[in-house]
RNA sequence: GCUCCCGUAGUCUAGUCCGGUCAAGGAUUCCGCGCCUUCGACGCGGUAACGUGGGUUCGAAUCCCGCCGGGAGCACCA
């Protein structure tokens, strides 16, 4: 028995189905099929076609960065499916003394959704909709459901945590009403009163008992000034604006959660139908570990390359540095509506990029930290040489680059194999001096062989034409180099591969001179 | 601490609703090989997972319960 055991192991599988075949067993199992690999998306709840109305709600102090692409590409490949609306509406409410609202930021928001494109259907901004929230607010307050508190912030969350009420919590709708019309009247200095939902203090969440409502502030806004001192919180601005607004759904990230409830307790309160509500997890990129406030701070003061600074990895940092906006709408729905959390590594972004980019991009020779080598009876006729522009790829074309007898070379390379043949790569074969020379010097090889030999294969530049390439990486870090002299022509928004180095997007055209190229760098 | 949510390879994800077709699919990482891009682009190949304990069932990644682990919320921010 062991034996015929040992035999069939030692089969082939299609050997072992075709006797078991022959034997009367199954028949052989085809191929299996592979299994879709894309998340679903469900469809979204009560959605007819033509009849989803959805909304993006950015608060407008920073630009939008990788995590708020989910929100972007969720909201429209809903839009897309129901051919519904999206509506921009910035929630610039008054925000607090550490998020202030800033005007420059709502171009830049609308700049950074249509570049993702998604082309909101109408744009709107909380700060205009202010007074429409009081009336609102009186409806809650008639109901009995509101109340003026004026306990200090930190007593108030206090007794929130140990389900205490305070005595206003008492007042009756018409006291409510009179307090309330005493916020709206001045009589009270920020932070003195606030309107609060009644709630349960017993509620089992503690972050659910008796919210607020509307608060003072005196702070400047930008577009409505100080012509408002009682400014709605998050929640009930909502509450009204999916209303009015006609929104049908709600499609936000799930620290928002919370929220929801907030806004159907208020709508049963009122006896109205809301929308219904869509989450997902937290999406955070392991290398874009700058928060938003840090990079703002660097920004202002200069430290950062604005915006689109690769450190803040905003949307547009992205595109800065040639990664499609394809790239990042496929690499963030491959994440489906999850509700658990995900970090996921940069490299999965750059592989969805390279998916796309790699085929039609063309490979150009860049060295950083170069050292200048003359070769020795370096053979006349391999002045220039002509290469191909994609080693895989031949209907992408040849270009002639200068070659030698002058070149340069990467120190890192070099030192390694001094002493040594090495062969410069699709060209010829040169034997390297035992030393580097001292700095700024020149190194002196000699010429061996143009047969291709299996050596060490260098990146070089030809030294003629040369031109100086600075390459801005993700950390900031500006790396210089010389890049080959078929990179005068580049053009700004142009890609290219510097081999062994990764993608690179030209910045501006080249200024001639000693001024570097400008590139930043993609990803390897 | 309280509330809610989530656990499939190193990472992300398909499958879980409606148990068998899943000896678990894809992507990425990693490893090996190939290549006139060296560790680095590209091509080929390989390793690698149902958190854990119980229950239901002929049969569980899928249903039920406990445990363990992780995350978010608990602002007069959004």
């Amino acid at each position: 028995m062991s034996t015929v055991v040992a035999e069939l192991n030692g089969l082939p599988s299609s050997e072992l189905e075709d006797r078991l075949a022959a034997l009367g067993g199954p028949e052989r199992t085809a191929a299996r099929p592979s299994l879709p690999s894309t998340p679903e998306f469900a469809d979204l709840p009560g959605a007819s076609p033509g009849k989803v109305v959805l909304r993006l709600a950015p608060f407008p102090s920073g630009t939008l960065h990788i995590g708020h692409g989910r929100m972007l590409f969720i909201n429209q490949l809903y839009r897309e499916r129901y051919s519904g609306r999206i509506l921009l509406v910035f929630d610039d409410t008054i925000g607090s003394e550490e998020k202030r609202v800033e005007t420059e930021f709502f171009d830049l928001i609308l700049g950074d959704c249509e570049a993702a494109g998604v082309h909101p259907d109408a744009v709107f901004y909380k700060s205009d909709r202010v007074p429409n929230f009081y009336p609102w607010a009186e409806r809650v307050i008639a109901k009995g459901a509101a109340y003026v508190c004026r306990c200090p912030a930190e007593l108030l969350r206090e007794n929130r945590a140990h389900g205490v009420a305070c005595p206003e919590r008492a007042q009756n709708p018409g006291e409510a009403m009179d307090e309330w019309n005493k916020m709206l009247g001045n009589s009270y200095a920020v932070g003195e009163a606030v309107l609060r939902l009644k709630t349960d203090l017993q509620d089992p969440d503690p972050a659910f008992r008796d919210r607020v409502l509307f608060r003072l502030s005196d702070l400047d806004h930008p577009r409505v000034g100080t012509r408002y001192r009682v400014w709605p919180m998050l929640e009930f601005s909502w509450a009204v604006d999916d209303i009015e607004l006609g929104i049908t759904h709600v499609l936000r990230g799930k620290d928002l959660v919370m929220e929801d409830r907030m806004q159907r307790y208020i709508w049963d309160l009122l006896g109205i139908h809301g929308p219904s509500f869509v989450h997902w997890g937290i999406l955070r990129v392991r290398e874009a570990k700058v928060a938003k406030s840090k990079s703002y701070r660097e920004i202002k003061s200069g430290e950062f390359d604005g915006w689109s600074d690769p450190r803040t990895w905003s949307l547009r940092s992205l595109d800065r540095r040639g990664i499609t906006n394809d790239a990042v709408r496929a690499f963030i729905l491959s994440f489906g509506m999850s509700l658990a959390d995900v970090e996921v590594p940069a490299e999965t972004l750059y592989a969805e990029n390279r998916k796309r980019i790699d085929a039609s991009t063309v490979r150009r020779a860049f060295v950083a930290d170069p050292v200048r080598v003359e070769v020795d009876a370096w053979p006349e006729d391999l002045a220039s040489v002509s290469l191909p522009n994609h080693p895989d790829r031949a209907e992408l074309g040849t270009r002639v680059a200068p070659a030698g007898p002058v070149f340069h070379l990467a120190r890192r390379d070099l030192e390694p194999r001094l002493g040594s043949e090495i062969r410069l790569k699709d060209l010829a074969n040169i034997q390297l001096p035992a030393a580097l020379p001292s700095a700024g010097g020149t190194l002196a090889a000699r010429f061996t062989s143009r047969a291709n030999q299996r050596i060490p294969r260098l990146q070089w530049v030809g030294a003629e034409g040369a031109l100086p390439v600075d390459v801005l990486g993700i950390e900031g870090e500006h790396t210089p180099g010389l890049g080959e002299a078929t990179l005068a022509s580049a053009r700004p928004g142009e890609v290219f591969q510097f081999e062994r180095v990764g993608f690179v997007r030209v910045e501006k055209d080249w200024t001639g001179g000693s001024a570097p190229l400008r590139v930043v760098f993609g990803h390897p």
